[in-house]
DNA sequence: TAAGATAGCGAGCAACTACTATCTAAGTGA
DNA sequence: TCACTTAGATAGTAGTTGCTCGCTATCTTA
């Protein structure tokens, strides 16, 4: 019946154990989102991965629904943090500047936070109640990819006047990816999908605005 | 307790029926899922809906996975059907042949048949049984498509090395956009981001096959 | 026609779900 | 130190789930 937090004797102020109890619980939905599916990220499973009980859960949210939509706060404070280190690091490996910008926002959406994001973002089609919570988090999100991307791309890019459909459509891309890799993993058809994107990320957007008008009118 | 199909008094043949029962549950199988979501396609619901027993789904399926995978059986044959209709029917505004192939195959993936099918796709993913009845049907279903869109995109698109990527690439895209679009349908993104596509279509690809080996080596 | 096979129903079941109520433990501040 | 507040656990609950089973109804064929 203690607190587990406190098993080492270390003393913890109220809020330092409401704070830990949260991280420990959002992690945990992130692992049975990815792990067992949206059906299966019960209140026991939760509890049991994060090593509380189901009365925890019930001491900090409301409902199941409400611990569902705080872990997607979380997470999307984690993909932006995670999109600039991933630039960093791909930047430091010589690449250009879209391959950086385009491969930082693959590898965000191949990540575990993601994969969960999907599994709520899937229910809360159906899920009133989700949806109502989730959608404000989703548009956020939306609205900081877009922030992050215009620094990222290449001037000459992020100025077209369709970039953030390009944008959109680069995540959507590899939001079907991420989906369709789960059944189907086979072979090396989500890399060459890249090579296409980013050829034409190289080779022909730059040249395009003028085409783009053309077609317009 | 008298079966509902003879409710008129019609006779029919135990074949008929159960060609007529498994329609039935097959139909609300696809309605519980654009409806409800895969957490409430429940056995008691998808009964309701076909106006059924639940003993009746169990008569001529083993599990509910079993009647989800005949159901999605069912319907990577209408994808086919309705791409092919599709196509006809937009050929007749006059069209060309690249807004043709791509604006079908858009509106086969806003389908409740889609719908449903990404609903059971997301859970599959976590689902092993499920993910093993599903597979076959997802490859085969790729396949169909992959064959049908090059018969229906010009040739100068279809020879491409890398055609059947962008194909996917398509896919894809509309895939994440059917997802999105249940949780932020405002403005006219996934219409710009066609359009991009389609101008993408007729002036950039047919230039790119050279550029693509250029980059490839 | 009657025995056998198939279809469908509805009652029931073990297991599970999200959550509540109550209790003990831990922290707080006067 | 002690009264109070917050944290977390445990036992319990009403409702739900996929499925089984025994029954009645309908079709089939010798």
């Amino acid at each position: 019946m203690s607190a587990r937090a406190t098993d080492s004797g270390v003393r913890r102020s109220q809020a330092q154990r409401r704070a830990l109890t949260i991280e420990r619980l959002t992690n945990a939905v992130v692992h049975c989102l990815v792990t067992l599916g949206y059906s299966g990220t019960t209140t026991a499973a939760i509890a049991q991965q994060a090593g509380l009980s189901q009365g925890a859960i019930f001491r900090h949210f409301d409902s199941r629904q409400a611990l569902l939509v705080a872990t997607m706060e979380v997470i999307a404070d984690r993909f932006i943090a995670r999109y600039r280190d991933t630039v960093a690091r791909i930047r430091a490996s010589g690449a250009d500047d879209i391959s950086v910008a385009v491969l930082a926002l693959r590898d965000v959406t191949r990540s575990h936070d993601q994969v969960a994001w999907f599994e709520v973002q899937q229910a809360a089609r159906t899920d009133d109640a989700l949806r109502a919570g989730f959608r404000p988090v989703f548009l956020r999100n939306q609205k900081e990819n877009m922030d992050l991307a215009r620094q990222l791309f290449p001037d000459t890019l992020a100025t077209l006047p369709f970039f953030e459909d390009l944008v959109h459509m680069l995540i959507q891309v590899f939001h079907g990816q991420t989906l369709d890799a789960h059944i189907d993993d086979s072979g090396q058809r989500d890399q060459r999908v890249l090579d296409t994107l980013l050829v034409l990320g190289r080779v022909a957007l730059p040249g395009l605005a003028g085409a783009w008008e053309d077609q317009r009118h």
